[in-house]
DNA sequence: ATGTCAGTAGTGTACTGA
């Protein structure tokens, strides 16, 4: 079972690198962010195409989250995360697919931080951790996959003295990353590569793909019940090299068949 | 401090968010 998480900044404006991507992967399920697009305009007819069914969320101009699946056998479980009945972005999607619940997100970025950006931060970030620790008393296995938002460490990004002050990096952001991994949850690819400077972001400024001047933002975090099933994964750095692409790569792992 | 994109309003190009 291969899951591939990408951030597309943009899923019309990115649709062909997202296709080509799709038909050369091959991810079984993929969670996807920042649409940037209204309910209506989600480019289904050229998703199913190329054999993915969808559920997504939009939203007119910012965020918005979609989960794909090769399997039609997929449920929505809810597109809000609870806790803030008046937050109107699009930034999580729960999906049961496959037998395991795919819960997407797109956590908000926070800069400028201190502020009130970075506050809506860490308030979303302390509704996640009530919600993923209500997800772990389930029996099922669960993934959080996404767009967090987060450099977990130094080991996370090009020159950690340059970020220090930056709502992807701040200790606010990073102890809360921390409290979620104390509940239990397995940090997938730092799991995979312990000890490896592994990107997932370039910035499209001052050429940072060119000089490797990226960041690992993206993450799946696995519940204790399926983390043994984790087998490979990787980025799919080269994807950031192509024309018109998002600065993001896609960010996927393999998992062994269940019992 | 700088820099580059995508989307929006709305037909020029400046704005916001990342």
């Amino acid at each position: 079972m291969k899951i591939a998480t990408y951030n597309v900044n943009g899923i019309n404006g990115r649709l062909p690198v997202l296709l080509r991507w799709l038909a050369m992967a091959q991810p079984d399920i993929v969670c996807l962010q920042e649409l940037k697009a209204p309910q209506e305009k989600f480019p289904l007819e050229a998703i199913e195409e190329v054999g993915y069914h969808a559920i997504w969320h939009g939203q007119k101009s910012w965020n918005g989250i979609a989960v794909l699946s090769k399997d039609q056998d997929m449920r929505q479980i809810s597109n809000v995360l609870a806790g803030d009945q008046d937050d109107g972005q699009s930034r999580y999607l729960e999906v049961l697919v496959h037998g395991l619940l795919i819960c997407c997100l797109y956590l908000p970025n926070g800069n400028p931080a201190p502020g009130p950006k970075f506050d809506y931060k860490l308030q979303w970030f302390k509704r996640l951790q009530q919600h993923a620790a209500m997800l772990l008393e389930k029996k099922l296995p669960v993934l959080l996959i996404g767009d967090f938002n987060v450099i977990p460490s130094d080991l996370d990004v090009y020159k950690p003295e340059r970020w220090l002050d930056d709502a992807l990096f701040r200790p606010e952001t990073r102890r809360a990353f921390e409290k979620l991994l104390d509940q239990g949850w397995t940090d997938a690819i730092r799991t995979l590569y312990p000890n490896e400077k592994i990107y997932t972001f370039w910035d499209y400024f001052r050429n940072a793909y060119g000089r490797d001047a990226g960041l690992r933002i993206d993450h799946f975090l696995l519940s204790p019940t399926i983390k043994d099933r984790l087998s490979t994964g990787g980025v799919d750095g080269h994807v950031r090299g192509w024309e018109k692409t998002s600065d993001h790569a896609p960010v996927w792992i393999e998992l062994n068949d269940g019992p």
